[in-house]
DNA sequence: TCTGGGGTCCTAGGACCC
DNA sequence: TCTGGGGTCCTAGGACCC
């Protein structure tokens, strides 16, 4: 049996969100930044239009921004990833097996199925007509040919969102490949892409064919799983949809640079206390934690110095105060005054699930129960009450460090306050 | 005069993804 | 003036052990 799998990804999906929300937008310049109003994480086709590529800073496209009347959002990931989850829901009822790859795309299975073009082709107007959201869907025997598939549904408008390369002969295909750029593949990046131009491999059918040896004497065995795929063998098998992180980072850019270990200090036990949320959400202890600062790179006549430390935590918690602890005393060893700092990190690591914990004679059995209690109580209230109702006053109250958001739009589906209006 | 080799574990860093 | 954040996987090299 031929195997077929789909590659669901959502049309510039933030951008998506915000016209959701505001219809008038609708076939007009829209861009979404990223936190801090930093860069472009998300362009409608109109800005595609424009030339402007992803990731570029926002400060560089004012004077564009102002002759086309681009509309600029500010990240709103409480309502991205409120729709994804709805988008994800929906798709999930379609396919006897779907693996959410990221918040705008998953994979499905579909091998078995009589016509799975046209099956795409009904999950595409369900996805539509139910949430508003429009997305492409590409079909192939393997994953990375099912994301090249994807890729040529978005860019030939005339297959209407949906391209499946198993109902295509070889010829064909191949055709097809040759005409896209090698960078084009999942997995091949700026690096590789510059790499295999020299070596005369310029385009996804020149891959293809390339020997495996080639490849794998000169890129090791993840590009050799990519040229695996290339030809039609899936080696990257749909992955556990409830797999919990290895690692939770939480890391942030300030509004403003900043000097002071004492905002420092705030920011830090800021970023644990959400990163321990993270931990709890999916039952998990942490036995290390890493925290990091950094000046900012950009910067060319100052010193760059981005120390990292791992501090080890004893036993595994997903308690924020000791979690909040370590991090401090982390942050404090590596933190060094007169520098101008641009941003802080906190990552969670080494991470096992809640119930493997080894026990050992010295356990404070009941201090651990304590800790729980109080830690479920928070996350409850918090959950209800909405996110930091209940923080450690470590955090700080003015956050004179807090990023810049300048064009944010309204949290729509997550916060009673801020729900559309139909009429006032 | 001559000074092993192989396995494992850990860490840092790179490349890539969205 | 203003340049994101959160992940995964792999590799190289050092420390350590027998």
């Amino acid at each position: 049996m031929t195997r077929a799998i789909a590659l669901v990804d959502c049309n510039n999906f933030y951008v998506s969100c915000e016209r959701l929300f505001q219809p008038a937008l609708e076939g007009r310049p829209v861009v979404v930044l990223s936190n801090n109003d930093g860069c472009v994480v998300s362009r409608s086709a109109e800005v595609k239009a424009l030339g402007v590529p992803m990731a570029v800073p926002w400060f560089q496209l004012r004077d564009l921004a102002k002759r086309h009347d681009i509309t600029a959002f500010s990240s709103n990931y409480a309502l991205y990833a409120d729709l994804s989850e709805r988008v994800m829901r929906l798709l999930a009822r379609l396919a006897p097996h779907q693996e959410v790859y990221s918040i705008d795309e998953c994979f499905l299975e579909m091998t078995g199925m009589a016509d799975p073009g046209a099956h795409a082709r009904q999950i595409r107007q369900a996805v539509r007509r139910d949430l508003g959201i429009p997305v492409c869907v590409g079909i192939a025997t393997s994953k990375t040919l099912a994301k090249l598939a994807n890729h040529v549904a978005k860019k030939h408008p005339e297959l209407e969102g949906v391209c499946d390369f198993n109902a295509l002969d070889s010829v064909t295909l191949d055709a097809l490949l040759a005409g896209i750029a090698v960078g084009e593949v999942w997995g091949v990046g700026r690096k590789s892409q510059l790499r295999l131009q020299e070596m005369g491999i310029a385009d996804v059918l020149a891959l293809k064919r390339a020997p495996a040896k080639r490849i794998r004497a000169e890129f090791g065995v993840v590009m050799e799983r990519t040229h695996t795929e290339l030809n039609g063998i899936a080696c990257l098998e749909m992955g556990d949809p409830a797999a919990p992180r290895q690692q939770i980072i939480c890391s942030r850019s300030f509004g403003a640079p900043i000097t002071a270990l004492a905002d420092l200090e705030q920011a830090v036990i800021a970023y644990t206390s959400r990163a321990a949320e993270k931990l709890r959400r999916q039952h998990s202890l942490a036995a290390s934690l890493q925290v990091y600062i950094r000046t900012n790179p950009h910067q060319q006549n100052a010193p760059l110095y981005q120390p990292l430390l791992n501090v080890p935590l004893g036993e595994p918690t997903a308690d924020t105060r000791l979690l909040c602890r370590a991090a401090l005393y982390g942050l404090r060893r590596i933190y060094r005054p007169g520098m101008a700092y641009q941003k802080a990190g906190v990552a969670l690591c080494d991470i096992l699930p809640g119930d493997a914990r080894p026990r050992s004679l010295f356990d404070d059995e009941a201090a651990e129960r304590r800790s729980a209690a109080l830690m479920e109580t928070l996350d409850a209230i918090n959950r209800r009450m909405g996110s930091g109702t209940v923080r450690l006053l470590g955090e700080g109250v003015h956050k004179g460090w807090a990023m810049k958001r300048g064009h944010m739009s309204q949290r729509f589906t997550t916060e009673w306050d801020e729900l559309a209006v139909a009429r006032t």
